[in-house]
DNA sequence: GCAAATTAATGATTTATTCAAG
DNA sequence: CTTGAATAAATCATTAATTTGC
């Protein structure tokens, strides 16, 4: 059965829509992590596509009123699968994180489909997650931390005064750079569809979902 | 139902775990050492969280009551991973890229898997072709029409005024924040799971009404 | 104490770069 | 050289944490 989950694209244009906003974002700010703060008005301007859903002005998690989303050409009303399941962003429970900072620590770094099913069935005992958001931990978790790294890096060689050539620490660039080199061609991700098999275990608000599209089969 | 397709993957569980021995980041490497690093640890990493998140200085949401420090361990045994190699890369053939191109000049720029559906199952009908290469195809092209377009200003700009010796710009964020800026809510594009039934070749004469790709004018 | 207004974090997307097959 | 593929950086958007006025 399938269950095609639209890819939302669309949602329910409830919310606010900080639109426009500054987004001056600025330049740089050296001092702290951007601000940016977010203005949260009700200006509500977006008019988004407009192609279907008229959806109330505001309503955002609670589904009270059903509006019958006519999307495309679904007739399931996702309104209902979509609120009750992945309506909002992850938020990870603190056991999830626990767990995804382990592993990076250990070395994890960009699981493949496969891993991150098993991570998504293992944090899946925490609460309600998706192979797509333990993509996104590791992708922003990287990011992340290197930037903070930079940033201290920074900050260092400003208060010393006396930069230094090599930094002790010396990112894994040259590591895995050397591993490349070494042999074979760049890894690649791949984007399995990799679906995991669950079935609809009580409430299960498990829309699964993860990547793109699902690779049909070795071309060639 | 179900397919777990991996994609194409080609992991060469070789590699030692190599745990922690991340270095950072160097500074400043002239010649932009490349990170990348999908060598992914494929090591067991055995990850036992015993922690009870009894009470973190910062509760973070209400949690609830079910917490009861479990343990969870990840054991990520790569090694049995080695599906089949991926093979060679998508060879679009001239239909196809005729079609590819007729959707992007009629707006199409990021297809969301919906789309990708369709335009994969259409170009499907004149060779091998998975929805990622759809993907892949849309992110390339309007990249590398952005590229030319940006390169013919410059070499404008140059002409005229400055001998500008590095070809190399730099400029690119004005435009595209402004773009943003302009007023669109971004789109996203959502992954949606997306699942095909159809085994291979499925559809072989799917009248499906070509590409929708309404006139929604997106503003991207 | 509480609820709106801010701010800080961080999840989710998009764009820019880079690598390498053909 | 062209361009499919993949990752990193930048950015947008939403949520929690914190502050502020009552």
């Amino acid at each position: 059965m399938k269950v095609h989950t639209l890819g939302s694209w669309e949602q329910v244009p409830s919310s606010p829509s900080t639109s426009s906003s500054l987004s001056s974002s600025s330049a740089n700010n050296p001092k702290r992590l951007r601000p940016l703060a977010p203005r949260l008005t009700s200006a509500a301007v977006s008019t988004t596509v407009a192609t279907e859903i008229s959806a109330p002005p505001k309503l955002r998690k609670s589904l009270g009123s059903a509006m019958t989303a006519k999307c495309a050409s679904i007739d399931l009303d996702v309104s209902l699968i979509q609120m009750q399941s992945g309506g909002t962003r992850w938020n990870p429970t603190p056991e999830q994180i626990k767990l995804l900072e382990a592993l990076y620590q250990a070395g994890m770094r960009t699981p493949n489909p496969v891993q991150i099913e098993r991570v998504t069935a293992e944090l899946g005992q925490y609460g309600r997650i998706e192979g797509k958001n333990v993509f996104y931990w590791f992708q922003n978790h990287k990011a992340r931390e290197r930037q903070k790294q930079k940033r201290s890096e920074l900050l260092a060689n400003a208060a010393t005064a006396a930069p230094l050539p090599h930094p002790k620490v010396q990112s894994q660039k040259e590591e895995i750079k050397e591993f490349h080199g070494g042999s074979c061609k760049r890894k690649c991700r791949s984007w399995g569809s990799l679906e995991l098999d669950m079935e609809e275990e009580g409430p299960g608000d498990r829309t699964l979902e993860l990547f793109p599209l699902h690779p049909e089969r070795r071309q060639m």
